[in-house]
RNA sequence: GGCGCUUUCGUCUAGCGGCUAGGACACAUGCCUCUCACGCAUGGAACACGGGUUCGAUUCCCGUAGGCGCUACCA
């Protein structure tokens, strides 16, 4: 059996954009596909006709092509199992629930979603399952003939799972190991809908699974409850033999209080929960994405994949670009301190591990995803900065050039922006978004015009004698002709020591307006002498 | 309510019977320094609780409590 050729899916509803959660699920996918050499297929369930939202295809489609995770077939991507769209397989569900009438693993049942309801408020807790079903109208309760007639009549019904009652039913999950669920709880799952004639996710999913030939059903916890079903249903095929490995991985949680992640607490503390942003279709409302936020798309990936998964102790060695060896566990009793957690996908592809995942849900630190996005934005070239800073610029209606605005990136990209975070608060981060800039940036292009008499700073640095001793400096830097750092350096270093002056910081307050910004001469050098020495004038006449 | 999963610093986690319980993010302090920083160093910070099993439990088992999920003609 664990010959078997790896064959994963990743296949979601399109009823929206793709969640984070999502995207997580996608990555563990391909990195166990492409660990095991085996291929990723992408397949789309739209078997609830209700929700179906135009565009989501499309979205997920476009969201997975920027974060690189690649799919080997699927909708789109062609394939020797398709179609791969289940509203296109109909037919094939039809013959397979048919099957299952016809050998007694399934009934029919004409109860309509009234009476059902009806039902669930005369009696507490009802179930539709062995105990009750004696007491519905279905193919088990009514005479064979009056079954007939009722269909030939076109009156509607549904296809209901009939489950033996009484059994343990025994999970191997590669994550959660052996978990038994007894069949008294389950109920007798719809699994073909009268509504819009297409199978439930049940049916599809263990249908396709079995016929796209599924090695193993990497998803979320939500389904552990019903992954008893979905063996009894292999069963019922006579499937058991090719029935695909589960791995049920934990929830992504709500980064602060209780519950799992959802669209609501990312708009509240300020972060994206979707890979793109999404235009919704039907209410116009617009939902921030990853990419537009700022985010690099291996910072996206690094992070998720640490949220649920760890790879213990290793780490890359530079020199070869191959990895290093996994330390043995048997090292755990004396910790070592090289557990890496910036990683390539090649690298985690050859990490991954379902054994190593974590069985426990895991609060969404969003902090910590803009900690990734630093580490990966300072790995980029400074020029790769620039056409998102560029946009910045022209927002605020400045026109700069390439050389110009990479020169301020080189300058500008180490320091802290303020932030505000979900509670309010008023905090510090690294710059983790090239749009982390602006704010930081702005002297360089426009000069300070207004100066803040009660900043700490300034009341600090400005002083009775600063105006003299900022006019003798800008006699010193007019007469310089190289005003380069070098330039300004050779000559200013010399003036400093010889009058025992320290003029920079406020001298800063000329240039920049307050006690921020690069090196001085950098920051002159920049400017050009003119510049330099139009602020300083003002500063001058300004402060006195 | 029923069923299932789960429980190590604030957060993500390492640990798979014997450790001063390790790292990362965040936080605090110091060094560096022309500002804010980066960087570097240091520090505070955890095995949910109660029973077992064992010479010995963070680790294995059982309870309790908390968290999460499922309980649709949704996936």
């Amino acid at each position: 059996m664990s010959e078997r050729k790896v064959r994963v899916r990743f296949a979601p509803s399109p009823t929206g954009p793709l969640h984070i959660g999502g995207v997580r699920t996608a990555l563990y996918n391909y990195l166990f596909a492409r660990q095991h050499g085996g291929e990723l297929i992408f397949r789309i369930e739209d078997t609830d006709s209700t929700r179906f939202v135009p565009g989501a295809e499309e979205y997920i489609i476009e969201a997975f092509d920027w974060l690189g995770i690649k799919f080997d077939e699927g909708v789109s991507f062609g394939g020797n199992y398709g179609p791969y769209r289940q509203s296109e397989r109909r037919d094939i569900y039809k013959k397979y629930v048919q099957q299952l009438l016809d050998n007694g693993k399934a009934y029919i049942a004409f109860d309509t979603p009234e009476e059902l309801d009806a039902k669930r408020k005369e009696i507490e807790n009802f179930q539709y399952d062995a105990r009750t079903r004696g007491m519905m109208r279905n193919s088990l309760t009514m005479s064979k003939e009056e079954v007939e007639r009722l269909v030939a009549e076109g009156h509607q019904y549904v296809v209901r799972f009939r489950v033996d009652p009484g059994e343990d039913i025994h999970i191997d999950d590669m994550i959660r190991g052996e978990v038994v669920i007894n069949s008294d709880i389950l109920d007798d799952k719809v699994l073909f809908k009268s509504a819009d004639q297409l199978p439930t996710y049940h049916l599809a999913n263990i249908v396709d699974d079995h016929l796209m030939e599924v090695s193993h059903v990497i998803r979320g916890e939500e389904w552990l409850p019903s992954a008893p079903l979905h063996v009894l249903l292999y069963r019922a095929f006579g499937w058991q033999d090719t029935m695909p490995r589960f791995a049920h991985l934990p929830l992504l949680l709500k980064p602060v209080g209780n519950g799992k992640l959802s669209k609501r607490d990312g708009d509240k503390l300020g972060f994206p929960v979707f890979p793109l942003e999404w235009h919704d279709p039907k209410t116009g409302e617009v939902s921030s994405g990853y990419r537009e936020r700022g985010y690099l798309p291996q910072a996206v990936v690094n992070f998720l994949a640490l949220l649920g998964w760890n790879p213990g102790n290793w780490r890359s060695s530079e020199s070869n670009g191959d990895l290093g060896q996994t330390l043995p566990s048997r090292d755990a009793g004396r910790p070592t301190a090289n557990d890496q957690e910036m990683m390539t996908m090649d690298e985690m592809i050859r990490l991954f591990d379902l054994s190593k995942c974590s069985k426990n849900g895991a609060k969404f630190d969003y902090v910590k995803a803009a900690w990734f996005n630093h580490q990966y934005l300072l790995q980029q070239p400074d020029e790769a900065w620039v056409p998102q800073f560029d946009k910045l610029l022209r927002e605020q209606g400045i026109a700069s050039t390439v050389e110009k605005e990479a020169e301020v990136v080189r300058m500008m990209k180490l320091k802290v922006v303020e932030y505000t975070d979900g509670e309010g608060n008023k905090k510090k981060r690294n710059v983790s978004f090239v749009s982390d800039l602006w704010p930081l940036t702005k002297f360089f292009f426009v000069a300070p015009t207004t100066f803040d008499r009660e900043d700490k700073f300034i009341r600090k640095n400005w002083g009775e004698a600063t105006a003299d001793e900022m006019s003798r400096l800008m006699e010193v830097l007019r007469g310089i002709s190289d005003f380069s750092v070098e330039g300004q350096k050779a000559v200013v270093d010399a003036w400093t020591e010889e009058n025992a002056v320290r003029p920079w910081n406020a001298w800063r307050i000329c240039l920049v307006g307050a006690g921020q910004g690069p090196d001085m001469y950098e920051l002159a050098a920049f400017l050009g002498k003119e510049e330099t020495l139009r602020r300083m004038q003002y500063a001058i006449d300004t402060l006195g």
